[in-house]
DNA sequence: TGTTTGACGGACA
DNA sequence: CTGTCCGCCAAAC
């Protein structure tokens, strides 16, 4: 069924999103790809947009390819990259840095 | 059923 | 740097 392979997806996008640790960030493409999805990168976008209220994925740590964020409530994700020691540069991460390298 | 939208990304001007 | 264009595709219209 087309409906379970959604689910799969999901399923392995919120597992990468689960594996990135504190301090560090990963992109949207960069997700899509280590979840085994590539050119998939909105598809994680609608996926994190959609989690259910009280999810403890760490879904702040994601940001798009440009080192900016994509949330519609961007003060609310910057606050907590920073609570993690993410440095923000006039609105951009420096990924050289800060980027998740498995 | 056809069209638009969106927490994207990369190429190009 | 800004803006356009295209690939991608599940959902919402």
């Amino acid at each position: 069924m087309v409906a379970d392979s959604i689910e799969k997806s999901r399923e392995q996008i919120w597992q990468v999103v689960n594996a990135i640790p504190a301090g560090k960030v990963a992109t949207y493409g960069q997700v899509a790809n280590l979840a085994g999805m590539p050119q998939q990168s909105r598809l994680v976008g609608r996926v994190l947009s959609r989690l259910p209220s009280g999810s403890k994925l760490p879904w702040h740590r994601v940001i798009n390819s440009q080192g900016k964020i994509s949330n519609p409530n961007p003060e609310r994700q910057k606050l907590r990259l920073e609570d993690e020691g993410v440095v923000m540069v006039s609105g951009r991460v420096n990924l050289r840095i800060f980027r998740w390298q498995p």
